[in-house]
DNA sequence: ACGAATAATTGAACACGTTCAAATATAAGT
DNA sequence: ACTTATATTTGAACGTGTTCAATTATTCGT
């Protein structure tokens, strides 16, 4: 079939941007999409209207999108891989797991800064399980594994943090990563100026989140990994065995 | 008008059931699509499936209901409260904070568990800021406060909670709150049994933050009102004069 | 009881996301 | 070069939520 042959054409692309012809299409459309996006929102821009921008039919969008919010979601990805790197870049700078933690929560905030309408399409079927690009979603995996990896590297030079047992530690993780959703919703309906308050929030919660720290080792005993193993076989993390080498990305089988 | 003068007229009728001619109409139609929701699911359900088993005119919904969602949100509106109400029942009973919380969480997933299929439609547009049922919105205010207002009740007997400055309690209520949200939307995506996954999700969370609860003396000057202002700003918990004395519904200016 | 205001209801249409069979361009094998 | 397979592109259509002007029923003042 058309798709599952695109799909594997792109993987291979990938490495080689702009090979084939179709890729050049596909990038025309997808950069005529975000620019109406962040000009009208998401809601504001049509397919018609992405489509006569990138010069083509509708329907060729979909030969190269599934749906309009994997627009997004492709331009998420991007963004969200460009925000880690961001911040492994201060993680080699310092240990400090404060300065790390934010880090981690502004570089999101920085990429997606000039982004909110944009992100609105996003979010509204991350809370769909119904959506393709749900949250849970085998498509959103790539994404929410790499981030929850984030966290756990932000959170990894405190001695606390190292002398915990595993299952305690992806707890901990996980609630991290929660936050971060929680404050990426913030961000999303935030209309101060330059979005400070998410900027503040993020900050004063931080400050909590780290005065918490060194009493996880005392907590840790409460819960076991029992939380963490209930949100891991929920999808989130996948199997146990990956958890730890990092984020590969999982070959459909075809 | 029509629809200004149909909200106020609601809003009386809502003492006296089923007054007028066009009360029944509307109470045929939203059990219509309660009814089809439930068993074909939000998207899998039409507004002119609805309209037909109502014996309606596809229009005529939208003369009662401006949107597909708001009849979902009407629906939320209503078993929350039956949610709150029967959470009380538990609160009348007991002083113990974790049985109280417990009994709030777990209130809620109940009334809701047969009902996973109808909420996914609400969900969907709580995180959209451009939605009318947006999850900071107005429209979502009364529900929003009185849910809030909940959590506050349910940690008031603990002698620490009642010790701790408003500023701070504010705080730990709204995390409760969040908290609270995070796991309706992991009981949306829970395709357990009976979605027993949610439930065990939900106790030993509630087992951690019970064990957190005595710390939050000593934790609350690291942060003080700073989260909670900003939230309070962000539009929850409404104006600060109006937090404490219970959910008062906003009457809107004509 | 009648006329005027208001409530309730309708049918037709719009706009949008999306699908699909058919048409055209491109590449590959011989 | 020519045929065949595959990749790309199209135009027309479908189904959906929603809107709106027009129509019918109901209520109310007098």
């Amino acid at each position: 079939m058309t798709r599952a042959t695109r799909a594997t054409t792109r993987a291979s692309a990938a490495t080689v941007p702009a090979a084939t012809k179709g890729e050049e299409t596909r990038d025309r459309i997808h950069a005529a999409a975000l620019s109406l996006f962040r000009k009208n929102g998401f809601d504001g821009t049509t397919m018609r209207d992405v489509a006569a921008a990138a010069k083509v039919a509708p329907s060729a969008a979909y030969y190269y999108f599934p749906s309009k919010e994997a627009i997004v979601l492709a331009y998420y990805e991007r963004t969200n891989a460009k925000s880690i790197e961001q911040t492994e870049a201060v993680f080699a700078g310092t240990d400090d797991v404060r300065a790390r933690l934010g880090a981690a929560f502004h570089a999101k905030l920085d990429v997606l800064a000039r982004d909110r309408k944009l992100l609105s399409g996003l979010f509204r079927s991350i809370a769909d399980p119904s959506a393709d690009v749900s949250i849970f979603g085998d498509r959103t995996r790539a994404v929410r594994d790499d981030s929850i990896l984030l966290f756990d590297r932000a959170i990894a030079p405190s001695p606390e943090i190292a002398a915990l047992d595993p299952g305690a530690r992806r707890v901990l993780v996980l609630a991290l990563w929660s936050l971060h959703m929680g404050v990426m919703l913030f961000f999303i309906h935030d209309a101060s100026p330059k979005q400070h308050k998410t900027r503040a929030l993020v900050d004063r919660t931080l400050d909590l989140v780290v005065g918490l720290l060194p009493l996880a080792p005392q907590l840790a005993p409460m819960f076991g990994d029992a939380i963490g193993s209930i949100l891991a076989e929920a999808g989130l993390l996948g199997p146990a065995a990956s958890w730890r080498p990092g984020s590969q990305k999982v070959e459909e089988t075809p």
